[in-house]
DNA sequence: GCCAACCCGATAGGATTTGTCAACTATACC
DNA sequence: GGTATAGTTGACAAATCCTATCGGGTTGGC
């Protein structure tokens, strides 16, 4: 039901990278998108998106490039699907930071799915608002064998 | 991210219409969609794929309609929203019943996103394989309050 | 045999996703 | 100040998916 975009991975990936460099290395586009198997241009609105909102930060010119604006550990995967992505909730109705009304429900208070789904809803947002990209960095990394 | 469709609503719907039905009283299409306001020939196909999925019966014919095939505390809404919206999963790595490879991902164990969302899909999971219609059709309806 | 009701395939408009392109602007460095 | 670097902007295009709609076909009951 609820594939999470090309966007979105672009995006946490992307993100991972920076985490990754070493502090106050800005790291262009192009570099990222080359090793990550990003489309370029693609990327460069992802990562626009991503510094209007406040992540990370740009220099242009020869040195120039992006850096995170926050530490890894204080960027959370729901604020950033919230800006890649949109609302996480299932349902416009259950969004927390976009609520609007189901546009054929006439009584929400009653709407069994919206019920049911409230509880999706907080387990998503239970797991995606407490993981950071410092998590994601952080994670085991098993060895690729060799063939 | 994620919202679920307009079809599994409508599914859904359905579902606890015919789960509060008198058992063994066929309910016409027509119907459903006239009192839970559903495009009758948009209803039809997805009755249609509940059918051919086994959730439900049909009987042609005058005095025909649809019953559900299994009392409704057997079917649960995992079940429902794999049939009509496909995996339940965040990723299609992480699908149980339909897993496939991320198409870009080149070392699967170690992809950051997909153990992130594997929690993610984990606690999805949880609720809707555990939620049945016969939960929702329980559900405490509030009173309406006239104006 | 005829009507009710389900069954099936094709199709179409719109939205969303995914990406591309061309041109512009700011910065660093010589 | 010129030039190469690198981000910024806006428009646009292909593909896919969602949400239906349409017309007819089939089956069963009376």
């Amino acid at each position: 039901m609820a594939m999470i975009s090309q966007k979105a991975k672009y995006a946490l990936r992307a993100l991972i990278a920076l985490a990754r460099a070493p502090q106050s290395e800005p790291l262009v586009i192009s570099d990222i998108a080359r090793v990550h198997r990003i489309p370029k241009k693609f990327l460069e609105q992802i990562l626009l998106d991503l510094k209007r909102q406040g992540l990370l930060t740009s220099k242009r010119g020869k040195g120039g490039g992006y850096v995170l604006l926050r530490p890894a550990d204080k960027i959370t995967y729901g604020e950033v699907l919230r800006i890649v992505d949109g609302p996480i909730a299932p349902l416009p109705c259950l969004s927390i930071t976009a609520y609007r009304k189901c546009a054929d429900c006439l009584d929400e208070t009653n709407c069994e799915t919206r019920q049911v789904f409230a509880h999706v809803a907080d387990a998503t947002r239970k797991v995606l608002d407490q993981t950071t990209i410092a998590d994601a960095v952080a994670m085991p990394r098993h060895e690729l064998l060799a063939s």
